[in-house]
DNA sequence: ATATTAAACGGACCGTGGTCCGTTTACTCT
DNA sequence: AGAGTAAACGGACCACGGTCCGTTTAATAT
């Protein structure tokens, strides 16, 4: 190796990066037209312009697919509740911090919806997504913050369980559930959890 | 119509109920042998010795077919703690009977893991499932019998959600968790939830 | 017994996500 | 510039769940 900046990972080949940046444009693109559920993979192969094995290649599954297509917003939300001003970010009380951030990813949700949905059935199920574990950790950390002392780590696993997307998306969508009523569920669902110890 | 007993549905055809029978003799060996996972539609069509399209026909899907496979130990659950003996069953406070059918519930995806699993990816959703929302009106029958006034039918969902077969099973098949200590989270939970009104 | 008919049957067919492996191509080292 | 190499490429291929539709068959009516 010769002297300059030691990459972390192996450099990417040009061509990789120019088809991944098509694949990406390709993707939005076919979304914006027919919908998450409209992508395939062989479509958007074909689309691109790109061999079927590249896709693959690149992203390693649909659901890896979606994630990446989802990596901005996910990274800006995730920095929000980290870094961000109170309620959400650090600074204000725990049980305020657990229901700001449950309220802001009940709106993730439903901006993202099928994308979210398509995202989760990543390989070896839902629960070992870098983001998830992430969330919980988060969640884990509020409750001790406010003093709950039995398993937080589970509590905030049952917590995280009830914000699953396809469930709030089933709400909204198929019953007709007002956002502001899953809010106020959850909000309630908290404090209680929280109240007293 | 000729006098007699009148049947609710037009009676089956012989035929049909012999495939039936072949049919869901051979999925439960296929199970035995291979586990949930290695019973393919196409498999089991031949082991049975019959068409694809007859077993599509009478199960609508794989989901359906688990269903139907689960339907006896599925239906003796209900009744336990619809019409049995306390705690589960009426007789008993509603948090007691709520904390008791968290555990049975508990037991029950533990007991059946991959079928559960396999059956609950039903079509539109793994909410409509006729089970679940017999499950999610009984906890909302017992919130509300513990004096829970806001949104028993949102909580009620939300409690649900917590006892997810795929993350009970991720829980103790992947973290090793024991389910005692998830019955413990339940019991916990429930109690600070109805805790106080 | 025979005719009629609605239901059940079977298996070819489709679209999907995902894999495999022989071929091509962008870098690097001399 | 030319050779060598590891990586990227592409598309044929696979297994799966699910559909379609022409054919067979069990039950009934005559």
């Amino acid at each position: 190796m010769r002297p300059g900046v030691a990459p972390v990972t192996a450099a990417e080949r040009s061509d990789a990066a120019r088809n991944r940046e098509r694949l990406l444009r390709a993707a939005r693109e076919l979304i914006e037209e027919g919908g998450v559920a409209g992508l395939t993979m062989d479509r958007l192969a074909e689309y691109a312009g790109v061999g079927k094995g590249t896709v693959f290649r690149r992203f390693g599954s649909r659901a890896g697919l979606m994630v990446t297509l989802l990596n901005d917003s996910e990274t800006d939300f995730q920095s929000r509740f980290m870094f961000g001003p109170p309620p959400l970010g650090p600074g204000a009380p725990g049980l305020e911090r657990l229901i700001a951030c449950g309220i802001g990813r009940i709106q993730y949700v439903l901006a993202f919806g099928d994308l979210v949905l398509a995202a989760e059935m990543a390989s070896r199920g839902r629960f070992e997504v870098p983001a998830a574990a992430l969330w919980n950790r988060h969640i884990e950390m509020l409750l001790r913050q406010e003093g709950y002392a039995p398993e937080p780590g589970l509590m905030a696993g049952s917590l995280a369980a009830t914000l699953d997307p396809e469930r709030l998306l089933n709400l909204v969508r198929v019953h007709g559930v007002a956002p502001e009523r899953l809010m106020a569920s959850w909000q309630d669902l908290v404090t209680r959890v929280v109240r007293g110890a």
